[in-house]
Order: structure tokens, then C-alpha cells, then sequence
DNA sequence: CCGGTGTCAATACAGTCGTAATGTGAAAAC
DNA sequence: GTTTTCACATTACGACTGTATTGACACCGG
């Protein structure tokens, strides 16, 4: 065998030059050529390593899930252990928006993946997952303090609200105060209003 | 003068066609031979009537915001004539969400333009005047029945969980009926309960 | 009737796209 | 030391893009 070469390393590296692309100029300025050179690689070399430009894409959202998820991981681990489900909800809700700037690269990464998905369906069950777990979660949270509303509902209400907000912020139709007392509004009603 | 053509017609079947486009294939599948293909015209004919593709994009964006807010006022006409604040942004609120196939075409095509904006600010703005009116009148609902809340804030959250949960039932994350059951029962938080 | 002008059609052009094919060099295996 | 094999680089190809250009045709004012 040759020169061993890290291939998850290398792909780490192409695939972070696509993440800034697409931040810039959206989904529809990544090209090969665009993010080799982005990335400082020759194009063969971006090819070498991702045989077709959608497997290249794949690996993209696959890098955006995963993280946003350790986003999470990192919110919730620096956060003091025990916590009531409201401060937990909202811990999780805040780091989710996009209120510095490398969330909102991410942000308008993601949001471009979104539309991907809303017209190619392959794409969208990759994320479908992660929000059907957090929905879930946010659930659980809900039905921990009230019994008197839809946990389900409220739960799909709660990370769709940061959704939206989110979308808001990106284009600027928003500023990240504004979302969080829109979020903090929102959560008092829910949390801290008893049956 | 030769031969008349309304304009306003032809470019109204340029963008009906470019919207069908989008709808299905994504922002990045609108090309003007597409386009034209789709609307049963040569591309030339395109060309004549918009003289570069970003001037037809501003039409097309142009277009959704005409639609949506034609829409609005249809379902505000239809409804009886005193109205609640909460059934007023109910009536509102769910004429916006995509719940059949019409209106989730054009929530495709809106989503597209949402990521488009997202890194375009040039688009945004169109956008955000429509916003920001939709919050402040969200606002004004809410103020008139309860007076503890940042008005403000929940106006923004209203609109802004609508606009989360359409992007929710546009990647098929959630059905329309459960959308639904989310947006009543933040409305009953937000209308029912009183301070 | 007749130039002129608006409406459309056809084509050319330079650029970019994704992908395939081919070439080069170096390191590991034997 | 030879040979194999992986890591890249380069180039070529056909398809597609947006735009500019040119031309035909029909209509209308004079």
C-alpha cells in the first residue's frame, strides 16, 4: 500500500470549504471547482474523494445534523445538572437560534438544505429524525409541568416557533433580541401559567 | 404601432410557468429555456419580456407576495364580519399554513426564495416589509386582549410559529392536522388564558 | 401602400457545470 | 529493486447556463 492519507480528515477539510461556500452564496454557488478552491485542493482532488458531487452534498447535511447536535451536547453539558423543564427547553431553544455569527452561517447553510428538501425528498429523511426526537423531547418537558394542554402539540410548537424565529433572524426580518423575548414570551406562557 | 400584447398577461404566464418550475424542481431548476419550455413559448419570447433572469426573479418574488396577501384578504373577506382577535389571527394564521396542494406549491416555491434571501439581501428586503406588518398587526390582536404580555414579542411568535410549522409540513415533518393542533393550542395560551 | 416598429424566433457565444479518462509520482509490499 | 497501489493532477467532453445578436413577420399610422 502507498501513502496512507486520512480520508475522514480530508473529507473534514472539503467538506468545511463546502459549509463556507454555501454560507456565502448559498447551495447554488457549490460547485467542485468552487469549493476546491475554497478549500485550497485542486479539483481532481475534491472528485478523488467524493465520487459524485451528491454524495459530496450527503456528507454535507450529514455534518450540519451532527453539528447541531453537538451543539446541544455542549449547551446541555455546561448548563447545571439539575434543571427545571423550562430552563432546559430553554437552554436547548437559545443555542438552537442563530444569534452569533458561525450559528448563522450554519443557519443559512441549513436553511438552504431546507429548501433542498421541501422538493427532494431523500434529503428531507435525514432531518426528519433529528425533529421528531426533538419534538418528542420538548414533549416530555411540556407534559413534566402540565396536564391541562397537548404535549404533543406544544411540543411541535415549541421548536417550530424556534424554526420560524430563527428564518426571521437569518434575513434579517428579526434581530436575536427580538427572537428571544419572542421565545422567552412564548415559554412563560407555557411554563410558567398553570392549568 | 404593430401588433398590441398586454404585457402584464404575457409576464403573468412566464412567472405561472417559472412558479410551476420552482415548485418542483427547486429555485435551481428555473432556467429560462426551462421556463419557457414550461410555459409552451420559445425562449426567445422569455427574453423579450424580461430582459435579464434577475428581473424575472423580482417579478416571480413579486408574485408570491401579491399571491399570499390575495390570499389573505380572501379569507379575511369569507369570514364573518365581527371577529375576535383570536379568531381573526386563527383565520389568518391557517389560511397561511400549506395545507393543500396549491397552497404547499407555493410554499415550496416561497421556501426557495427564503433561502435565496437568506443569502441575497437584496431579496430580503422585499420580503420583510410584508413581516413586519404581519407582526405589528399580530400585535395589536394580542394587545387587545391581554395586557401582561410584550405584546410585541408574542405578535412576532405568532407569525413566526406559522412560519415553522409550514416549513415543517413542506419537508413532511408533520401533518397538516398536527400543525394545526400546535398553532391552537399556543392560541389558546395566547387567547384564552387570561393574565 | 408603405416604411416602421413592436413581437417573436433562431442562433451564436463564452462560460460553467458534473463526470470520465488519463497521466504522474511516491510510498509500501515483496 | 521491482512492482503494485493509492493519492493526486490534468485534461477532455458534452450538456447546460445567461446573454447578445440578428432576422423574419405582422400590424398600424401616415
Amino acid at each position: 500500500m502507498p501513502k496512507k492519507v486520512d480520508h475522514q480528515e480530508r473529507r473534514a477539510l472539503i467538506i468545511d470549504a463546502l459549509m463556507r461556500v454555501a454560507a456565502s452564496g448559498g447551495l447554488e454557488a457549490v460547485s467542485l471547482r468552487h469549493v476546491a478552491t475554497e478549500a485550497g485542493v485542486t479539483a481532481g482532488m475534491v472528485q478523488h474523494y467524493f465520487a459524485t458531487k451528491d454524495e459530496m452534498m450527503r456528507f454535507a447535511l450529514e455534518g450540519i445534523v451532527e453539528r447541531t447536535s453537538a451543539r446541544i451536547d455542549a449547551a446541555m453539558a455546561a448548563a447545571p445538572s439539575p434543571m427545571t423543564p423550562a430552563a432546559t427547553v430553554r437552554t436547548l431553544l437559545t443555542t438552537l437560534l442563530p444569534l452569533d455569527e458561525p450559528r448563522r452561517a450554519d443557519g443559512r447553510v441549513a436553511v438552504s438544505f431546507l429548501a433542498y428538501a421541501a422538493v427532494e425528498p431523500a434529503a428531507a429523511g435525514l432531518l426528519r429524525e433529528g425533529t421528531q426526537q426533538m419534538i418528542a423531547f420538548m414533549a416530555d418537558q411540556v407534559r413534566a409541568v402540565r396536564a391541562d394542554i397537548d404535549a404533543e402539540a406544544a411540543g411541535a410548537g415549541l421548536i417550530g416557533l424556534m424554526e420560524g424565529l430563527s428564518l426571521y433572524v437569518l434575513n434579517g426580518h428579526l434581530a436575536g433580541d427580538a427572537a428571544i423575548r419572542a421565545l422567552d414570551t412564548h415559554l412563560r406562557l407555557v411554563f410558567s401559567s398553570e392549568a
